[in-house]
RNA sequence: GGGCGGUUAGCUCAGUUGGUAGAGCACCGGCUUUACACGCCGGCUGCCACAGGUUCGAGUCCUGUACCGCCCACCA
């Protein structure tokens, strides 16, 4: 096709289709109009049929339905949208599901007082098993599966909400491959790929001390701990020096572990505690013998220079425990309260017995505070603390969605495996395209501070068990080195109800029989499989093939430790493969006041209430004003002015489309010279959604659109209506229809609805299945090259035009006044282009008389017509 | 303690190879102008955190400092 026919073939296209503008248009009522539209014609169905060169396939974050959604979803949700219509518009098919994360603790503890039940995985499956309709007193305890299924029955009526919401909010997913954390499919994935790294031996279990939450009664991992300034005191507490006279002086923070200490330790090279290294102290008030330690994790600066190694009072405890082959005195139970010890037995040896046992019974069954302030008088009473405890705030740690903090219990858990990977998930994280690339600091932060393997395994229930069942040996203990696992086609199975190939389910839990293990896994050993979950892994190899590894991972900076790091993890483990090309990180709503938006300070707006006040549009052009990685503040300014934005391209499109014939070659300087600075905005914008750079795309468009209604609009008005003949009316027309084409479609993905439904007023099909822009198609029109003269005559008019404005603001005029005389002063080269533009400038600006002089620089001088002879 | 960002107009932020500081909001003034009063036109506002250095020239590059935010850390 030569550049000739095409010009004509894009003028035909241009109103090809009948032109029918509303009246009174309005964003009113848009939204839904719209989304049934879009709806009803599958428009962002994912195209299965092309190869992998023409997919863009997203890993779309599944946010946890027992929350609720907040406007930091809509604002990371709108950022990948902008990206995943830009890819659609450029001719990808798009697979981009969406996945809620039902799975987990919240969900538990809302299912638990909304049903008023509370599982009990030792209970049979009860297919007939119906809730109350209202909560009793007492929670009826039910099987693992039926509290399963009211969590399914709970999350379906929250997805509901959440999708309606999506939806309204304009995001092009294909909701035909939506998928949930815990249905069969996830359900299945997470266990077969458990059971592959099992027999690959990357994932193991061990009875080890574990970071435990005791309200919570399960063992969390390292990912889940957050710091928290707490307050706490240093309680100064001397041990007596066995065998001889004198006293030790140690610095706790915890003096209610005393009971647990099996060794004090200080710096081998600290001089002051050199000559005790190998003597033993006694414990005061239990009198138990321990030996006094070296080892260099003992800081001579931190209070006395000795510290106490309880089971286990801190992570370095359990260092200290393992390096120094310490013996295990545990006396905080998985509750959280003191267990019971009978002093002088095997371990609970004492130079007083009966002495210790006095002090330990009234400690015995609480929690460690309470045993704190008791302990505390103990001390004081038996004279072994040392003046009163000194306050302090500490960081200790907490699990992220606990109330007491972490305590370390002993305790059988499963392990994947990642210290032995740390340098090949390193070079992943370094092959990985991370926007912005500062981002990937957070990951290899994260890896290099890795303390050990990955603990997936959860003491709660809503969740994926663990595939696995044990033999039950003949005394009826489990033995744990004897599992039985399903076949792959058995999967999912939940061992507390299906029973193992060759038993029946008499044989549950007697001796010679089987036992199921009745751990889940943690939400993320599921979530971290979010691209093998949406993609069909070992399913439906035909997709697989397709989406598979992934183009974009979205998500938010704080989940980097764990969702990103456990995805990459998993697709390393199983794939020896990044699961995506590029992590495209979004950042955090703040307050006006800078601070973290958070759910408990109750804010009170809601999504809905957003969407509804400002429209989809406006709210996405808040969001998409943000870059990348950047946090923002909540302003709702920015998205009033998305609105107007909005309401600007109904006005100006109707503008546009009020006459648009004849339309014909463009052939005037100015329409040549806005078409050609249209051309580079897109070619600039293509390469910047490339990059992820929307927001840049979407500032620049709208300077862009801004100056097109403004300045030249204005210049082509009169002779779009032909004040000067046909011809040139038709190449303003020309110009005006495919700017506006264009600019629609550089919109489209920001601002989904308006720019459909003016589509809709002269184009058929959806826009979003319209062709990305292109330079070309722009030029074309205005011939078949760029035309530098035509925008700087259009810049030289709009800059005259602003001037005689400006005088007319100054005098208090109307804008409608005319203008006596403008004498134009340019340089030369100016002036050369007046004659382009004058016929244009003198219709804009009302100019009767134009006059010109050469000068350096531009300046106009303007004298307006006298008020009686303006009309 | 280690790391990563940030510091530009009253506010929110742009500023792409270094070349005389920008936008929007807010504020002030004006204007019904045949797309838009959910509008239009115009105006005001800055030792670009601070101190050095490189350069003819630094908001931009280098070094250091301060403050803010975040991530990480074995915090007795």
């Amino acid at each position: 096709m030569t550049n000739q026919q095409s010009t004509i073939n894009n003028q035909q296209s241009l109103l090809s289709h009948p032109v029918a503008v509303p009246d009174k248009p309005a964003l009113e009522g848009l939204e839904q109009k719209w989304l049934a539209k879009w709806e009803a014609d599958r428009v962002y169905r994912f195209d299965r049929t092309v190869p992998r060169s023409d997919v863009f396939s997203i890993d779309t974050p599944p946010p946890t339905v027992s929350g609720s959604l907040h406007v930091g979803h809509v604002f990371s949700f709108t950022h990948t949208d902008v990206i995943a219509r830009f890819q659609r518009m450029r001719g990808k098919a798009v697979f981009y599901p969406m996945g809620w994360d039902d799975n987990g603790l919240p969900t538990e503890r809302r299912v638990q007082n909304y049903f008023g039940v509370r599982c009990d995985p030792s209970l049979p499956y009860d297919p007939s098993f119906v809730p109350p309709d209202k909560p009793g007193k007492h929670p009826i305890p039910v099987s693992r599966p039926n509290f399963i299924e009211l969590c399914a029955r709970l999350t379906a009526e929250d997805e509901k909400a959440f999708e309606h919401l999506w939806r309204h909010l304009g995001l092009s997913v294909d909701w035909s491959m939506t998928y949930a954390t815990i249905d069969r499919r996830s359900q299945r994935i997470s266990q077969l790929s458990f059971l592959r790294l099992l027999d690959r031996g990357l994932t193991y279990q061990l009875e080890a001390p574990t970071l435990w939450d005791v309200d919570f009664r399960t063992a969390v991992a390292q990912a889940e701990l957050e710091d928290r300034e707490q307050p706490g005191a240093y309680h100064r507490v001397r041990f007596a020096i066995a065998d001889r006279d004198g006293h030790l002086t140690i610095d706790t923070t915890r003096p209610e572990l005393i009971p647990a200490c099996v060794a004090l330790v200080a710096h081998p090279d600290d001089d002051r505690y050199k000559p005790l290294f190998g003597t033993d102290v006694i414990t005061p008030l239990f009198g138990v013998r321990v030996p006094v330690r070296p080892h260099t994790l003992a800081d001579p600066e931190k209070g006395t220079g000795v510290a106490m190694i309880c089971t286990f009072g801190d992570v370095t405890d359990v260092t200290w425990w393992r390096e120094l082959s310490l013996p295990v005195r545990a006396i905080i139970q998985s509750n959280g309260a003191f267990r019971a010890v009978r002093w002088g037995e095997r371990g609970w040896e004492s130079v007083d017995a009966s002495r210790a046992q006095g002090h330990y019974d009234e400690l015995a069954g609480l929690s460690a505070v309470k045993a704190r302030a008791r302990i505390v008088e103990q001390l004081r009473a038996s004279g072994d603390l040392i003046g009163d405890p000194k306050p302090i705030t500490h960081a200790v740690k907490f699990y992220e969605k606990g109330d007491r903090p972490l305590e370390i219990v002993t305790s059988r858990q499963w392990f994947v495996k990642t210290m032995e990977f740390r340098e090949p998930l390193l070079a992943r994280g370094r092959a990985l395209q991370w926007h912005p690339p500062f981002m990937q600091a957070r990951y290899e932060n994260w890896i290099n501070g890795l303390a050990g393997d990955w603990c997936i395994s959860r003491q709660r229930f809503f969740g994926v068990p663990f595939p696995v069942w044990y033999e039950v040996r003949a005394d009826g203990s489990i033995d744990y080195d004897a599992r039985l696992l399903p076949d792959e086609q058995r999967l999912p199975i939940d061992p507390s109800t299906d029973v193992p190939n060759g038993y029946t389910e008499e044989q549950r839990n007697v001796p010679g029989g089987f036992a199921g293990d009745p751990d889940i896994m943690d939400t993320w050993a599921t979530s971290s499989l979010t691209p093998q979950i949406v993609s069909r892994w070992e399913e439906d190899p035909d997709l697989f093939g397709r989406v598979f590894p992934m183009d974009l991972r979205p998500q938010a900076h704080d989940i980097i430790r764990t969702w990103l790091f456990d995805t990459v993890l998993r697709a390393h483990l199983e794939f020896n493969a990044l699961p995506w090309k590029h992590a495209a990180i979004s950042g955090w709503i703040l307050d006006p006041d800078r601070k973290k938006m958070s759910k408990s300070k109750g804010n009170v707006i809601t999504p809905m209430t957003l969407l509804e006040e400002h429209g989809s549009d406006g709210v996405r052009y808040w969001a998409a004003s943000a870059r990348m990685g950047t946090d923002t503040a909540f302003d709702p300014g920015q998205m009033r002015v998305g609105r107007r934005l909005a309401i600007k391209l109904l006005n100006a499109s109707r503008f546009v489309l009020a006459k648009p014939e004849p339309t014909g070659r463009v052939t005037s300087a100015i329409d040549r010279g806005l078409l050609t600075m249209l051309a580079s905005l897109v070619r600039e914008s293509t390469r910047d959604l490339d990059e992820f750079n929307y927001a840049r795309v979407l500032e620049r468009s709208e300077a862009f659109f801004w100056f097109f209604c403004d300045d030249y609009l204005e210049l082509v008005k009169g002779r779009r209506y032909g004040d000067q003949g046909p011809d040139l009316a038709a190449s303003a027309n020309g110009a005006l229809l495919t700017a506006l084409s264009s600019m629609l479609r550089l919109f489209a993905p920001f601002l989904p609805f308006v720019t459909e439904e003016v589509w809709s007023w002269w184009r058929a099909g959806s826009i979003h299945q319209a062709e990305w822009p292109s330079a070309e198609e722009l030029l074309s029109a205005g011939g078949t090259s760029e035309d530098p003269r035509g925008v700087d005559a259009l810049n030289f008019a709009a800059a005259v035009l602003t001037a005689i404005r400006k005088k007319k603001s100054e005098e208090q005029r109307p804008l409608k006044t005319a203008v006596a005389v403008a004498v134009v002063q340019a340089p030369a080269a100016m002036l050369a282009l007046l004659p382009e533009v004058e016929r244009d400038l003198c219709a804009a600006g009302l100019i009767q008389r134009l006059e010109t002089a050469e000068a350096d620089a531009l300046q106009v001088r303007v004298d307006l017509a006298s008020p009686e002879s303006s009309a």
